[in-house]
DNA sequence: CTAGCATGGATCATCGATAATCGTGAACGA
DNA sequence: TCGTTCACGATTATCGATGATCCATGCTAG
């Protein structure tokens, strides 16, 4: 029943959830606002506890903040945060990188195939597109480590990231964007593991907002 | 109502986290055991909802394995995991002490308090309090920092248990690795972030569980 | 006029019951 | 004997309702 007309292959508190953080990267819902359980369940046709579970999910993610018994809203983050973020970023994809290299993967032609899809979604000025094709590069790279560990924590990073870019929307350079991945490919093809992970943080930190107070 | 006598200052699937967690790590959940939630809501004199939060919080810190529809039961650490995430907390540890000298903290005396709690604890042979003790070091160093995301992240990693199931297999030598933790605090006082990084990386892999299958 | 307290609505936390699902083992037929 | 089907018990997933808590509002006393 409830928020699918399909057969629910994915389990309530999922589709709930996702369906949520789909509100929350559209901008329907803005930072502060207020996630009331039984309105959503109204919403989703469903009762309150998959919805609750749903939002303990956000939480974990980091997206949404849960206050006990004063109930959940949307996590404001503070450009401080945002650059704290970039910090932590930098280190975990430069560890990622040097073991990718380190391991002998991946492959160029396989990050050479990511970085296209990005160039096209930057040109087609696809800012959604272009999120998923820059995640999915930076994900190859993460998954060539072989540390599901690194991998887990790089993925909530990754998330929490995306839910913050409705903040700080850039507007502009998604194709110089795109094109600063190249260097990484170049980095990794050297197979200086060192090398590869300086280049790695250098990239994140490049995209690092600048100090502004918001 | 429900599993404390006392006025509840923490929530009830709090409570019923932390003595589950307190079970299994007594060893009297063993790995695989299966955590069946009106069984334990009836142990707790409570419902099914609290439990099942509690166990999905727990399934955030990596303590136990929900399967849809088919419960949860007590995770295996292989061996192969618990060595990434030394890996990963090497790094992160690394970075954290590099931010912490740059930011001129923590100051000497208080790494020194902590670290003579450490060593009380190895010295009555106090697993469970070693533990605590040696998160709370590491906690210092890490809160120093002054990286939220950064701090967050390695909370999620979750220190404290995994160094006990750790811990407690390895009877003796508690005493040794409560010292090994004085070179940190000296190459924390030279003041040089790279010395403090380097030191900081190798003290963790030092400690790294060997590639033993089991 | 203001601090303190009582009251009520909104919402979260918890409950007990029901529906959906899974695994198991017995019954059955080839 | 072996594989298949099906019904049953155990457990999870979901529901609707109730209790508990927070917050804002307005009242009262000083």
């Amino acid at each position: 029943m409830a928020v699918d007309g399909e057969l629910s292959r994915t389990s309530l508190p999922e589709q709930i959830k996702d369906r949520i953080l789909a509100q929350i990267l559209a901008g329907e819902y803005r930072p502060g606002d207020r996630l009331v359980e039984l309105r959503i369940a109204e919403e989703m046709q469903t009762s309150q506890a998959p919805v609750r579970e749903a939002l303990r999910e956000l939480e974990a993610l980091g997206v949404v903040e849960c206050q006990r018994n004063k109930g959940t809203r949307v996590r404001t983050v503070s450009g401080a945060e945002l650059r704290e973020m970039y910090d932590v970023r930098a280190q975990i994809e430069g560890y990622a990188t040097e073991l990718a290299v380190r391991a002998g993967a991946p492959s160029k032609s396989m990050l050479n195939a990511l970085l296209r899809n990005m160039r096209a979604a930057a040109r087609a000025n696809d800012a959604a597109g272009f999120a998923e094709c820059n995640s999915a590069f930076h994900r190859a790279i993460v998954e060539a480590a072989g540390n599901g560990v690194l991998r887990d924590v790089w993925e909530t990073l990754n998330i929490k990231a995306r839910t913050m870019v409705n903040v700080s929307r850039r507007t502009r350079g998604l194709v110089e964007l795109a094109d600063s991945h190249r260097v990484i490919i170049d980095a990794i093809a050297t197979g200086q593991p060192t090398t590869a992970r300086r280049v790695a943080i250098e990239h994140v930190l490049a995209n690092k907002p600048a100090d502004t107070e918001d």
